[in-house]
DNA sequence: CATCGATATTGACAGATGTCGATGCATACG
DNA sequence: CGTATGCATCGACATCTGTCAATATCGATG
């Protein structure tokens, strides 16, 4: 595999091709399309954010909801959740004037099996088309 | 326990201490305390460091050995060592002359619950077949 | 002791990141 | 229509972060 397939890979999707970090020396591509997912996870409010969504029933929550629980201004949480969306690690939704995010347990499992894959084997870095 | 005891924590052990975020709220304090491991992670250096640790064999390795996988000055590469040992993530062993690193399995499966306790049990996201 | 080799620390600097206020852009409702 | 509300985008700013060259430290060895 000469050339990089991970230029063309969402984060989520760099995420769930790897090998765990234990398994194999992780490739600088691999490490690169990875990054984006830890870097999102990285910080505070969005940490916060993203256990806010997951831990909400139905695994979703609207932007409303969350703008009240910080002490942020709006534009700040608009940008954080952006982040998030952006890694994958929430989905959008808008229905009216409401925007509602919801967790991505399979973003979250794949991730857990890259940092630590003690049970089950994910497969191989297999290109798709 | 309205005083936080995250405080007190070094990074992996409030890692450890806290129910995976799918489960309920984060608190801020629990946030704060999770977040050095997080961004010690979230650098595609460190990434590729922690990888080539745990995946040598013995789970360790000399410095030496690390500093002459990047095409990075010796203090850089020493810099990030620091990050990821102080977040918990690498022991260090110093002998002879030498310096070894040594990758923590339990911290990063402590990290791996938090993100997603089902780890173990959901069959990691597989391609579609 | 003098020196050398392996790591760590320091100081400086450019670039990335979190935050805000102001503004834009839809959608709902009189 | 016009206006109100929910959310996103923009521009600016201060702070944080990755990198390097220079230097310090510490153990081994002659």
């Amino acid at each position: 595999m000469s050339n990089s397939p991970f230029l063309t890979l969402s984060p989520v999707e760099a995420v769930a091709c790897c090998s765990p970090l234990s398994r194999e020396p992780l490739s600088p591509e691999a490490a690169e399309g990875i990054v984006p997912v830890l870097k999102a996870l990285a910080d505070p409010v969005r940490l916060r954010l993203l256990s806010l969504v997951a831990s909400h029933e139905g695994g979703e929550a609207c932007v409303c909801d969350l703008n009240d629980a910080f002490e942020l201004s709006q534009p700040t949480i608009s940008h954080h959740l952006k982040v998030l969306h952006e890694a994958g690690l929430l989905e959008r939704e808008k229905r009216g004037v409401w925007v509602y995010y919801r967790s991505s347990p399979e973003s979250m499992a794949a991730l857990a099996a890259l940092i630590s894959d003690t049970a089950s084997q994910t497969p191989a870095v297999t290109p798709r088309r």
